[in-house]
DNA sequence: ATATTTGCAAAAGGTTTGCAAGACG
DNA sequence: CGTCTTGCAAACCTTTTGCAAATAT
């Protein structure tokens, strides 16, 4: 895992820094959308003196890479994702959960926003919320 | 249309004032997402001593009402939606302009997603963005 | 008349930047 | 060693808030 990150780290041409390291197993580590600042807080575990502006730069630089997804919300919020293909994320309302939707539906949409919009669909984005399975089946309210 | 406005904030029990109607008519006249300092900007034609605060305390009361639909980006943008049916939102990437595509996948995803989440998906976004029939036919770049 | 709305100024909060010191390769 | 990274502090920018003055009904 650890290796996974610093052979990661070289692929994308970044040094492999404790800083970086940090952020990415915190990330791996929590599997739900975090703030810069809750990398921030979590990664002060491994590395002493971290800055924020320093988790900014770094979670900059991975989603520029490609490996790490941000959202806009109120703040902004990241996501560590190994999955290369083309897919969508489900976040679960109660515990934050994020999994994989290998369902992409441009083919369906190419075809029927383009025949009523008359224009050219160049991306898409599909926000889902709910809750996952667990939560589903402890009847935790949304 | 001015008085329109007027009866929609009447509905929604909010008094008619030359701000509220000035935020109003801007919005449904650029009919594309603009943030808060534009729909200010904008709104200065109509209004001699507008406030920045003002604009965004009526924006937040017109998204609660309903009517007004809100994304978050970079920062925060605003849309005039009188379509009170469920929908979805077209931008294209090139002029802004908004269209809605009166076609909701929720049966689909609910199906699909909920067998392999196994969870209950409570709500969806789908943002699109593409090309509209003017830039597309134009060749605009996206 | 009275509760709501607004302007102004200032605060708040998340994010970005500048630069010197430090660390990787 | 040279270049890339980082810490610190401060700037930035959008959005929010407090309160007195103005306005709608």
């Amino acid at each position: 895992m650890d290796d996974g990150f610093k052979g990661l780290l070289k692929g994308l041409k970044l040094k492999v820094t404790s800083r970086r390291l940090a952020v990415l197993e915190v990330m791996a580590r929590e599997g739900v959308f975090l703030s810069a600042e809750q990398i921030w807080t979590k990664a002060r575990g491994h590395v002493k003196n971290a800055g924020l502006p320093t988790v900014y730069r770094i979670l900059e630089e991975l989603v520029e890479a490609g490996v790490v997804a941000r959202i806009h919300g109120i703040r902004q919020l990241y996501y560590y994702c190994s999955n290369e293909r083309h897919h969508h994320h489900f976040v679960c309302a109660s515990c934050g959960k994020v999994e994989d939707v290998d369902l992409c539906l441009i083919d369906v949409l190419e075809r029927e926003v383009s025949g009523r919009i008359r224009g050219t669909l160049l991306s898409h984005t599909i926000e889902l919320s709910g809750l996952c399975q667990r939560c589903t089946e402890q009847g935790t309210p949304g």
